[in-house]
DNA sequence: TCTATTTAAGAACATTGTTCGTGCCAACCA
DNA sequence: TGGTTGGCACGAACAATGTTCTTAAATAGA
């Protein structure tokens, strides 16, 4: 008949080198997100990616909510967390923090997912568990400690997704502000603006990732005057 | 004739009451938002609200983006900026970031259009001058005066998408995830979480505001580390 | 061998942002 | 006063999104 091509074929299975599975499509989401940004991840593109429709992905998973969590939870899945070392306490959550801020750098926007999943997620416990061993390690009294691992995922995810967006700006149209464009525009300011325009060498110098440490480390600080 | 209603005129403002403006356009979108959330905010919706069609709105706002532009600015242009006083500027800082918070928490889900916004808006940029003037009269060196400011309007906006989305989350399905139930699924959890299961108490406890200012003055203190 | 359950897939629906013509009114110019 | 022009409003339509309904096929079990 026309239609007995392999790809034609209807029923579990049907002729597919791959079956779809649950871990073949975060796989292939995991795969547009890195190369096309989270944007770029729709039910469709995941299923086209997979030779098939977008109603197939709806076997394995419930919703494109859903899909996001399983990629978080992936993500998660990822980091290393070292045993607590009240020695050590410091460099090992900042250690945790930037594994966190890789991962989710290396997938441009899937920040976005994070904050929208909820913390009852087992991975996401999972790291939570293993930056709140940390802190507490470091001698942080639990209600402290509590908080502060609560502030630093926040804050972490939110420099990702800022980061991405400004990546994505700065894709499209020539929007790459550089520095030098930054630092032009602070000086045309009107007078009413004293301090950025009499700082703007400061407010634009440092990469993100200086920031990323910057912030980090006065969070951290500002834990040494509680014990 | 049969259309020969007011409503069915066409040309600028014929037998309109209020012509679109956009002015009208900011002001609709925002009682939207206030009303049905962020995720409600459709250029449909905004046009239905001004009784016309979508199409009416691109000749007064370039885009959607463009909109979210003129909502945040107009939010920005809300927060009161005190005069920095090297006395109170601790109260100072937290005052003009709770105005922040409660202009976004006032307009659930907007802090996202806030995260996408480019940093050069006018309004946006004379908050950002008004906190660096205060840290800067708090006797902090300009680079981490500059680092700082960037880093609280960070928390932020992150902290008011986070509380937007949950909220939105426990509009939705009884998803109301109370304390209690919170508790409880911490109690049920393996032992392979045993400081989430030991300080379940700490981890649950505190309203979004407490913890708000908690963070707030934890990066505050962190400055006091390295006047 | 026959039946039932699971899985793949086509087609369609409701929404979204956005654009293309097409009118219509108001103001300007001679 | 009469004609022209420019800007504004709008209906219709397009492409893309998440999601569901229904159908068909293949496998597992009796």
């Amino acid at each position: 008949m026309a239609n007995d091509t392999a790809a034609a074929r209807r029923g579990p299975s049907a002729g597919r080198k791959e079956p779809i599975t649950v871990d073949a499509i975060i796989e292939t989401a995991l795969g547009i997100v890195e190369r096309e940004g989270y944007a770029a991840l729709t039910m469709r593109r995941v299923a086209s990616a997979l030779e098939t429709g977008p109603a197939s992905l709806y076997a394995h998973v419930v919703n494109k909510e859903d899909l996001d969590e399983l990629l978080i939870g992936r993500l998660c899945a990822g980091v290393e967390l070292p045993p607590p070392d009240p020695r050590t306490w410091r460099e090992q959550i900042i250690s945790v923090c930037s594994q966190i801020r890789d991962q989710y750098l290396r997938y441009p926007g899937i920040s976005l997912a994070a904050l929208a999943v909820v913390p009852t997620n087992t991975e996401t416990l999972r790291v939570s568990e293993g930056m709140l061993g940390i802190v507490l390690a470091g001698g942080v009294d639990p209600q402290t400690a509590a908080w502060t691992t609560d502030a630093l995922s926040l804050y972490v995810n939110a420099f990702c997704l800022e980061t991405s967006l400004k990546d994505r700006h700065a894709d499209q149209e020539g929007w790459a502000v550089s520095r030098d464009e930054l630092l032009r525009r602070f000086a045309a300011l009107p007078d009413t603006f004293p301090y950025t325009k009499r700082h703007a060498a400061e407010l634009t110098s440092g990469t993100a990732l200086a920031r990323f440490d910057f912030t980090l480390n006065l969070i951290i600080d500002g834990l040494g005057n509680r014990n």
